[in-house]
RNA sequence: GGGGCCGUAGCCCAAUGGCAGAGGCGCACGGUUUAGGUCCGUGACAGUGUGAGUUCGACUCUCACCGGCCCCA
């Protein structure tokens, strides 16, 4: 009896746990998922968005891991030299969080968890290069990010400035734009706030343009929504800057909507906006701090909301409309935002909602200057925002909106008070975060020379190793703040006394070029070997979930095209195609302690086993579709794959010889023709229905009268080498039991991609369907290579096609040939 | 409020504009069996959310509505 079965009542039963337990070590010994080790082999980077190690591997990594190794092992079983990839993106706040509770450094609970991961992820059986290991929060890793950082401050793109930061007052830190998710941060879900302070940007708006344009070149390779989404977070819009004057003040606004200019009736400053306080008139000032005290305590979210009524006060000066010089009275309002434009706005309650409801509110004119055939918004309470012809308006009267934009714009400039303008929605990159676990920003701060880079040679900029537990508590600022040894340093410089920036970057710094990296993981010359990533970038397949739509995917993207401006790498996309896989929900929700509706990967392996946990997961739906773990049968993928190992277990036992079955040669091709297409373009839960289909037509052929062992056995080898991809230790199990030395090096991944013979594709009849006004009324068994014209005879004659015509004349056949004919009568 | 995605048997899902069903779960039945379990096999169940339109022909394309999800406000 062999190993990995067991004997009850005289049947073989399918052990998962003893059959991953015989192939997991000779996999350890084969190494066989080495990149770079195929001669000539044409190469190919499949990258899954490695993991934050919280924790052991859950239901979502089983997903996501699991679909992008289907991916790089067919790549393989192709022939391609793929390199698969595997790290950890390590720095983070949850590593920080536990070293405070357990009084330990954070690297103790970060590496201890990686340990974990990488265990679980080698008996899930995923097929990564573990030479290429990586971890963010390694000196040899972080000591590149250092230097990128300071080639980009070089470069004018990494700069420092005061500003009003969102700041999240349970992580005690700032956040950027991108973690702040409907005015919460991401990561706790606290309600952030706002706080003016000083810190390191990285100038990503610059590259604001080529972000958007490129996309042209991801169309149809990356999932549409996802651009849709970059697009419109990057949200660039064409309009004016306009000048008015405030006093002796000028104040610019941008606006998408210059036609409207002689529709403003009043001037709206963002409260919390330096101006708003720069332009109050001293009688207005205890009215507007008092005011602007109580916006400053609300969040973005609030400030936003629709169906909030709208509050302000007046700053008691007027804005000049440079157009017709009307003088608009200016108030501070909460529903402008400080950071979006200028933080100022020309107010037209006409053709703006907001514009109304504040003129509503505040009993201020409404001027109609667009006729746009909706009614008057004084009256309706609803702005007109559409297309129409300009009135009340000057030189523009009698233009329609796009003339009259152009015409605006044309006298803005003739004028000197203003121009054409592209404003984004995208801010700069803010990313020095005041917290320990992360990357120090290698800056020297000395009151001789300013802010001083710290040498290359110097780097890296290590973090210290002796603090601890209370040490992290967040004050509001860095944790490495109070550590004196650590801050006081001599500038690079002069010499001289000195202090480290105390920061360290966002994490997502980190994961911005980690791709590259894993080119040359131990390249110690510079950040990659330039000549590596010449080899294997772009990634021609990334996996990961929808959820770094905008932040990991913008930033990586952001950071390809600086280095290629450097002339470090010669591409400006980093992924060249983009698979989201969806989430593992259950009972219809994401999974959460809250709702107890959590399922356990760890106990679902143990009851199931690997492979059909994997299987289960490829199998429930196409894999951009979230999986709903109620819906799913995992002990189902089970009795396929025993059904499997059966089927291959009597193959294995038949006796050898050369008799051949058309039918299951034709079954193997087809299946194999299928899979293929099936499972490149991944539609991978029908490329297991077909392999399920395989299973099927392979029992039969081994059921029904004298089996044919040759045709059989060339398709279990051809189902073992398929189910490679998807179920790796029960394609092992059966490879073996086709007598191959898998010990000995002729393991099922070794093997390459079965190809079908393109005349078993070819059906000697098809059955033709009859239809007469698109009703079926008969079925011909045809020749495949049957003649329209033919065809078309054999159609009309037929008896049931003449009954169902009951004399009637025809008008037209429509014949498509071999397999359908549409009889249409008059 | 704007933009996008999705509604197919009891359930999950298939179907280049051409026979609504590939595969699985569940269910029923037959064979195997000491066994209601395993295994082998057979079968039933929907006319594609609703209503129009385009077409010889619509699950597929267009529009509206209903329901669900996502992004931006």
């Amino acid at each position: 009896m062999s190993e990995t079965t067991s004997e009850r009542d005289g049947r073989e039963v399918y052990d998962p746990h003893a059959v991953q337990a015989r192939w997991l070590p000779v996999w350890d010994r084969l190494d066989l998922n080495r990149a770079g080790i195929r001669d000539g082999a044409e190469k190919k980077y499949v990258l899954d968005m490695f993991p934050y190690p919280s924790g052991d591997l859950h239901m979502g990594h089983a997903e996501a891991f699991g679909i992008g190794d289907v991916v790089a092992r067919y790549w393989m079983r192709r022939g391609y030299d793929v390199l698969h990839p595997m790290g950890w993106d390590s720095f983070g706040l949850p590593a920080e969080n536990a070293a405070i509770k357990r009084g330990e450094h954070p690297a103790t609970w970060t590496y201890a968890n990686i340990d974990v991961q990488a265990d679980s992820f080698r008996r899930y059986g995923i097929s990564f290069d573990w030479s290429t290991r990586l971890h963010t929060s390694d000196p040899g890793y972080y000591r590149w990010t250092q230097w990128l950082f300071l080639r980009f401050m070089e470069r004018g793109l990494a700069y420092r400035k005061k500003s009003a930061v969102n700041w999240c007052p349970n992580d005690q830190t700032v956040l950027a734009n991108e973690q702040v998710v409907g005015g919460k941060c991401e990561r706790c879900g606290a309600e952030v706030t706002k706080r003016e302070l000083t810190q390191w940007y990285f100038r990503i708006t610059e590259y604001a343009d080529r972000l958007l344009d490129d996309m042209k070149d991801l169309e149809g390779s990356w999932p549409e929504r996802v651009l849709l989404m970059q697009k419109n977070w990057i949200g660039r819009s064409t309009g004016a800057h306009v000048d008015f004057a405030v006093g002796d003040r000028k104040v610019t606004v941008f606006t998408t909507r210059p036609d409207t200019l002689y529709g403003a009736t009043f001037f709206v400053v963002a409260a919390d906006a330096p101006l708003a306080e720069e332009l109050c008139a001293p009688e207005q000032r205890a009215a507007f701090e008092k005011y602007r005290d109580e916006v400053r305590k609300l969040s973005d979210i609030d400030r936003q909301a629709t169906d909030r009524p709208k509050t302000g006060v007046s700053l008691g000066v007027v804005a000049i409309n440079p157009l017709n010089g009307e003088e608009l009275p200016v108030f501070a309002a909460d529903y402008v935002l400080a950071d979006y434009g200028t933080g100022a706005i020309m107010a037209v309650p006409a053709h703006d909602q907001r514009d109304l409801d504040f003129a509503r509110a505040f009993d201020l004119p409404v001027r109609v200057v667009v006729e746009t055939g909706g009614e008057d918004p004084a009256v309706t309470g609803v702005a007109t925002a559409g297309d129409g012809v300009l009135v009340n308006s000057g030189p523009l009267d009698g233009l329609r909106k796009t003339e009259a934009i152009e015409r605006t714009v044309e006298i803005l400039q003739e004028r000197g008070t203003g121009e054409g303008a592209i404003n984004y929605r995208l801010r700069d990159w803010l990313l020095s975060r005041q917290r320990f676990w992360g990357a120090p920003i290698p800056v020297v701060h000395c009151p001789v020379d300013g802010e001083v880079a710290v040498p290359d040679d110097q780097l890296p900029v290590r973090l210290p190793s002796d603090m601890k537990g209370a040490d992290l508590q967040p004050k509001g600022q860095s944790p490495l703040a109070s550590n004196d040894a650590w801050v006081n340093t001599a500038c690079p410089k002069c010499g001289g006394p000195a202090k480290r920036d105390t920061d360290t970057m966002d994490t997502f710094v980190d994961s911005s070029w980690y791709f590259l990296r894993y080119c040359s993981p131990s390249y110690d010359k510079g950040p990659f070997d330039e000549d590596a990533v010449r080899q294997w970038m772009p990634v021609a397949q990334y996996v990961g979930g929808v959820e770094h739509a905008i932040l990991h995917l913008l930033y990586s993207r952001f950071f390809t095209k600086v280095l290629h401006d450097m002339g470090m790498v010669d591409f400006t996309e980093p992924f060249s195609a983009l698979l989201n896989q969806g989430q593992v929900i259950n009972q219809g929700k994401a999974m959460s302690k809250s709702l107890g509706n959590g399922v356990d990967l760890g106990s679902q392996l143990a009851s199931y086993g690997v492979d059909a946990i994997r299987i289960s997961i490829v199998f429930a739906g196409p894999p951009e579709d979230d999986i709903d773990w109620a819906d799913v049968s995992p002990s189902g993928s089970v009795k396929w794959l025993a059904r499997v190992a059966r089927v291959a277990a009597d193959v294995g036992a038949l006796p050898a010889a050369d008799a051949r079955d058309d039918a299951v040669d034709r079954a193997v091709a087809r299946a194999v023709d299928d899979v293929t297409r099936l499972t490149e373009s991944h539609r991978l839960n029908v490329s297991i229905a077909r392999l399920m289909e395989l299973t099927n037509a392979l029992r039969k052929g081994i059921d029904g009268g004298a089996p044919a062992s040759a045709s059989l056995r060339d398709g279990v080898t051809a189902l073992a080498t398929m189910l490679s991809c998807y179920a790796p230790y029960t394609a092992e199990e059966i490879w073996s039991r086709l007598g191959h030395d898998v010990e000995g090096g002729d393991s099922v991944h070794a093997s390459r991609w079965p190809t079908a013979d393109p005349a078993l594709l070819v059906e000697d009849t098809v059955t033709c369907v009859v239809q007469v006004s698109g009703k079926v009324r008969d079925r011909l068994e045809v020749s495949p290579s049957i003649g329209e014209d033919s065809l078309r005879e054999l159609a009309l004659g037929s008896d049931a096609v003449v009954r169902a015509l009951n004399g009637a004349a025809v008008r037209t056949v429509i014949v498509r040939a071999p397999k359908l004919v549409n009889v249409v009568p008059v």
